[in-house]
DNA sequence: CGGTATCGCTACCGGTGGTAGCGTAATTGG
DNA sequence: CCAATTACGCTACCACCGGTAGCGATACCG
C-alpha cells in the first residue's frame, strides 16, 4: 500500500511554504480591486513573492484563483446533518461563503474566464465542483444530474445577484430560495 | 405632446446606420473567439468600421455588448400568454436565447465585467434588466423583489450551466427548472 | 458657399498575462 | 567539504488589449 507513505526526499532546494500567504494575498487583492484589478503582479507583491514563482506553481491566473477558492471554502459542513436539512444547509453555507470579502468576485471572475478556456473549465470542474457534487450525492442519494442541476441553481442564483447588485443576497431571499428548492427536491 | 415628433434636424454630417452591422459583427466575433477574444479591434474590423467610431457611440466594451444583447433579445414574447404560463414561457425563451451562438458568452462576459464596474452595472441593470422586470411585474402582478429573485434564479442557473460545461442547458433540465419555479411562484 | 458633426486612419499610452534567462540560496547525497 | 539539483528573486521582455488624441476627408444644413 502506498497510503501513508512519506514521499521520497527529492534533491534540490525544497519549495517554500508560501501557499497560505499567496491565498490570503489573492483574496484580499480581489476584495480591494476586483477580479480584473487583481493582477498577478499585485498578488505577487501583496504575498511578498516574485511573479515568476506564482507561474512556477500555477499554470494561469484562473488556476491560482481556483486553488485559492478551494482553500478558502474547505470541505462542505455536512457532517451529522440529517438528510432533510442537507440542501438547506448547503445553500446557506454557499450564500455565506459568497458573501465573504473577495470570494464572490473571485468566483464570478474565474467563472467567465472558463466560458472560453476549456483547460480552465476542466480545472474548475474537477478540482472545485466535483468534490462538493460527490459529497452531495453521498448525503442525498440523488443521481448526478439532479445534483448538478441543484448546484447550477444555487451557485448561479447567488452569483447573478452579486453581479447585478454588487451585494450578496439578503437572508430573506436566501430563505425563499431554500423553500423553493426544498419543495422541488425534497 | 412630444410623442411622435420628428426630432429637429441637427447640422453636420449625420451618423451612418452602422448599428445593425456592428451588432451582427459583435455577436459573431464573440461566438468565434469568446468574450475576451472579441476585442474592439476585431469587432470593428468585422463590422467594417473604425475602432474610434465604436468609442464615439459606446463608452466602453461592456456598454457595446449590453446594447448588442438588447438588440438581439428584443422584447419578451409574453403577448397573449395566460398568467399561468408567463413564467414557463419566460424561462424557455431565456434558455433558447442563451443557447444562440454568442449570446450566452456575451451575457456571461458583460456580467463579470459589471461585478467591479459600477458604471457598467448601472447600464446593465437599467437598459437590459429593467424592461424585462417591468414586463414580468405587469404580466404576473407580483411585487418587485419576487420578480427580481425569479430573474436571478432563471438567468443565474442558465449561465452557470453554460460557464461550467460550455454548453447550454438541455431541455430536460430546463423543464425541471420550469416545474420547480412553477410550484414555488405559481 | 460656410458651419458643423461624423467618419476613417494612424499613432500612441498604460497596463496585463505570461515567458526567458540569470545569479543565488537551500537542500541531498557522497 | 563538494558536486548536483531544484527553487527562488529579479530584470527584462513579448504580444496584446482597452481606450484616447489628432488629423484630413466627407456629408449634411442653411
Amino acid at each position: 500500500m502506498l497510503r501513508g507513505m512519506t514521499p521520497a526526499k527529492q534533491p534540490g532546494r525544497p519549495r517554500a511554504g508560501i501557499d497560505a500567504a499567496v491565498f490570503a494575498a489573492t483574496l484580499s487583492t480581489v476584495h480591494e480591486l476586483g477580479y480584473a484589478g487583481a493582477t498577478m503582479d499585485r498578488i505577487a507583491a501583496a504575498a511578498g513573492v516574485a511573479k515568476t514563482t506564482l507561474y512556477r506553481r500555477w499554470p494561469s491566473k484562473g488556476a491560482l484563483i481556483t486553488d485559492c477558492l478551494l482553500d478558502a471554502l474547505g470541505p462542505a459542513p455536512l457532517e451529522g446533518v440529517g438528510r432533510e436539512e442537507v440542501m438547506a444547509t448547503a445553500i446557506r453555507w454557499v450564500a455565506a461563503e459568497i458573501g465573504k470579502p473577495g470570494v464572490g468576485a473571485a468566483f464570478a471572475g474565474v467563472f467567465v474566464d472558463a466560458v472560453n478556456d476549456p483547460a480552465l473549465r476542466a480545472i474548475l470542474s474537477t478540482r472545485l465542483q466535483d468534490p462538493y457534487r460527490i459529497a452531495l450525492q453521498d448525503a442525498l442519494g440523488e443521481p448526478e444530474n439532479r445534483v448538478l442541476l441543484f448546484i447550477d441553481i444555487v451557485v448561479g442564483t447567488l452569483l447573478h445577484r452579486l453581479g447585478m447588485t454588487g451585494e450578496p443576497m439578503v437572508d430573506a431571499d436566501v430563505t425563499a430560495l431554500v423553500e423553493m428548492v426544498r419543495h422541488h427536491f425534497g
